[in-house]
DNA sequence: AAGTGACTCAACCGCAAAAGG
DNA sequence: GCCTTTTGCGGTTGAGTCACT
């Protein structure tokens, strides 16, 4: 298992493929198909190494490419497998026709990873973050614009969009920011939620129907993918991350499934608002039930200043979060057959 | 119009698995 | 079983483009 040699520099072009270049690449694949990729290049006329050419067709010049925007339903499905699967950009590729992994990968780093972090939810284990969501920005940019004084007009045209409910857990979030993470990763609330990473075979709550794959996931949980974020994570709010070792233990990881429906208008909170949430104290509530989402909503929900007004662009498609971990639920389609990847 | 920063994505790099002798 | 070669994968880079000031 040695390490290839590679493109011995002597010679061989890097960069960029010339047309020329790909026809060379092309017409020789349609005559002697594609065998062996360290002799293709000599054979083929061209000064490149076989890497190059193998990934120039498999990426670039394939005939079955489809090349564009993914659709609604490709993105869906990218999410999905993402949140079974982890960066296994070529198993998800497989299940995408036409699409290659670096082509998905690329899409996830630039488009979905930054959408789901403006969402609130953590792109690596797809879980709500609260500490991602910064409702005191909804607060104060709704009731505060262009006014030191509560605006109550504005207030009060929002009630079709946020039930007195919300309102109470924002400002109570509000009052105490620094306790967000506290409440989010609080002891009892992780307490309610299975730990694959240590317990694979978990206690299924019996009011809970599971999927297939669902159950599969129970078993065999995507454990690298989690695990890979236990090092990044700050899990006491003071800038110390703390070790992968101690966080295997007792990490939770959650397996969360996305609905997705076209929409101009973004709604930030819409898009998490399909999260059952646990506060720690047997009050469960659904951020969906405490929200009403019109499509027009004016009020996307973000710390971050730049999106708030920001117009619609490709990335401000609405996802909505369904699905079941304990208490978050969620929803796998049958139409995915994860086992094969297990 | 020029400068600058953000964004996109094709291509590269390095590692590891698979295949073959 | 060991070694070498080939292939595949995931992370990263950087040139080109776009948007904003």
């Amino acid at each position: 298992m040695g390490r290839a040699p590679c493109c011995e520099k002597s010679g061989l072009k890097k960069g960029p493929w010339t047309p020329e270049e790909d026809q060379k690449l092309i017409d020789y694949i349609q005559k002697h198909g594609y065998g062996n990729w360290r002799t293709l290049p000599k054979n083929a006329g061209l000064q490149r190494c076989g890497k190059s050419c193998r990934l120039r067709w498999t990426n670039y010049l394939r005939p079955d490419i489809k090349r564009g925007r993914f659709s609604f339903e490709e993105e869906e499905t990218i999410i999905q497998l993402h949140s079974i699967l982890g960066n296994k950009w070529s198993a998800i590729a497989s299940r995408l026709p036409g699409r290659t992994d670096n082509e998905i990968k690329n899409y996830w780093n630039t488009h979905i990873r930054k959408r789901l972090l403006r969402m609130g939810i953590d792109p690596v284990t797809h879980s709500l973050r609260l500490d991602l969501l910064d409702l005191s920005s909804l607060l104060s940019s709704s009731l505060y614009s262009n006014s030191s004084q509560p605006n109550i007009q504005r207030f009060l045209g929002m009630q079709p969009l946020v039930n007195p409910e919300l309102l109470k857990l924002a400002s109570s979030l509000f009052q105490s920011q620094n306790n967000q993470q506290n409440q989010l990763f609080n002891p009892q609330i992780q307490s309610q939620i299975p730990h694959f990473a240590t317990d694979p075979v978990q206690e299924i709550p019996a009011s809970l129907p599971l999927t297939e794959a669902e159950a599969q996931l129970m078993v065999e949980p995507n454990v690298d993918a989690y695990q890979s974020n236990f090092t990044d994570f700050d899990w006491q709010g003071n800038g110390i991350a703390s070790s992968s070792n101690t966080l295997t233990e007792d990490y939770v990881p959650q397996i969360p499934s996305y609905n997705f429906y076209s929409s101009d208008n973004q709604n930030l909170m819409s898009e998490a608002s399909n999260f059952q949430y646990s506060n720690g104290s047997n009050q469960n509530f659904s951020l969906a039930s405490v929200l009403s989402t019109p499509s027009s909503s004016p009020t996307p929900l973000n710390s971050n200043s730049t999106y708030v007004n920001s117009s619609s662009t490709e990335d401000d498609r609405e996802i909505s979060y369904g699905g079941r971990c304990d208490d978050i639920l969620f929803e796998i389609p049958n139409i995915l057959d994860v086992n094969e990847f297990m």
